[in-house]
DNA sequence: TTTACTTCGTGTAACAAGCACACGAAGTAT
DNA sequence: ATACTTCGTGTGCTTGTTACACGAAGTAAA
């Protein structure tokens, strides 16, 4: 049942850069592509929108059924729209980035995507289309964004240590931070709330946990708090 | 010569927040439109993407075409795609936000916009489509933009003075700076020149112009320079 | 049970940045 | 000459940022 319209229209994709922090370091998860053209290699997860969808929903249906990863944080990023940047006809893809706590998301091979995979975010391989320019704005975005928008929590589990936080400002960004300096901060926010439990992990003083309060990050903007590290 | 596809597919339209500055009010530039649906109703400019442009050349086109305004700061935005933003079809909007000088831009009607106006920012029309919601995300980006770079500039022409820049922000932003605190630090990141000409402007000592330098911006981004007001 | 090992959790002092604040200078008009 | 208006400038106080070190709490092995 083909469909006409009297001008010619673009195709309309979405596609996910899916961000996860796996031993300290920031990766990113691609599928490899089963499917002409740029058959075999590495891309980011996403494909056509449909036409009784919103975008949103789109990126959401895509980033499960290719990866299985669902319920996650996930934001609109950019349209990217450069001619020829796909080889078969005028596609046309809005991209979206998420943020995923690594442990919970076993990844998962599906549909047209042959499988599914991590790869640190400094060292990836060959891209179909145009994936590293979306990749590389993704990076930008997020990096502008955990510095004045509490989202970092996004890729932790619910329960973390400040350490755990601390290195996840570390690797994102790229800096060095003083332990002190970021706890003082950090608490000084009141957006985390200190539980009952604690963490071991190796053969030393196990670390307080803490639970980010998305409540009260509302609240506290509402007044014209600014969140910035 | 109709055009068919084996899957429906949205139509993509491209719409322009354009901001301005005048006496001292931030004002917004709309188009009467002349046909239907919303005939008569007030709406962003903007229009359908060909298949063989970007958005960024339809954004420019568009604006262009309808309002005669062109050669401006012009960035993408966000693109809307709620279900039935449209009633005609499934339409997906890319808005686009310009900066403009007033002063250098006498607005014009064309094509199918039978009237093009400015309007203050916070005292709007009722307007057509999802176009309130586009112009509260932009309003909102501009005001997050204006705080961490040195945009304001392209609201401004080429040669200004101190006043009329820190009037910029305060209507913008909708606070009261200290005109010492602004200048030291306004001049302190020293992205601005000083010119040898000055503007009179009433019965009062003139004031020194200045001009914006983005070379010199461009010179600091690089070296991890922070422009923050 | 003592010792070795590792991360956890904490305070202070120097420094830099932000903020509040007032008045003489330089023009024009009468 | 005087009145009027905006221009352009400096200082002290308060606040936030940075640099920095060590005892506490737990495990493992001798």
């Amino acid at each position: 049942m083909p469909h006409h319209y009297t001008y010619p229209r673009a195709a309309l994709t979405v596609d996910c850069v899916v961000f996860g922090l796996d031993a300290g370091a920031l990766k990113v998860l691609l599928i490899q592509r089963g499917i002409d053209p740029f058959k075999g290699r590495w891309a980011l997860p996403g494909g056509f929108v449909r036409v009784d969808e919103t975008l949103d929903e789109a990126a959401a249906r895509e980033l499960e059924e290719e990866t299985g990863v669902k319920d996650v944080f996930l934001e609109q990023l950019y349209t990217f729209s450069a001619i020829d940047r796909d080889p078969r006809e005028r596609v046309i893809s809005v991209a979206y980035y998420a943020l995923v706590n690594l442990a919970d998301h076993e990844t998962r091979a599906a549909t047209d995507a042959s499988d599914a995979q991590w790869f640190p975010a400094e060292k990836l391989p060959r891209l179909a289309f145009d994936h590293v320019e979306i990749l590389a704005t993704a990076l930008k975005r997020l990096r502008g964004k955990l510095r004045y928008e509490p989202i970092g929590f996004e890729l932790l589990p619910p329960k973390f240590t400040l350490t755990q936080l601390q290195h996840l400002y570390e690797t994102v960004l790229g800096t060095k931070i003083d332990k002190r300096n970021f706890r003082k901060k950090v608490l000084g926010f009141d957006l985390l709330e200190a539980l009952n439990e604690t963490h071991r992990e190796g053969p030393h003083r196990p670390a307080q946990l803490y639970r980010f309060n998305p409540a009260k990050y509302e609240r506290l903007k509402k007044k014209g708090f600014l969140f910035e590290l």
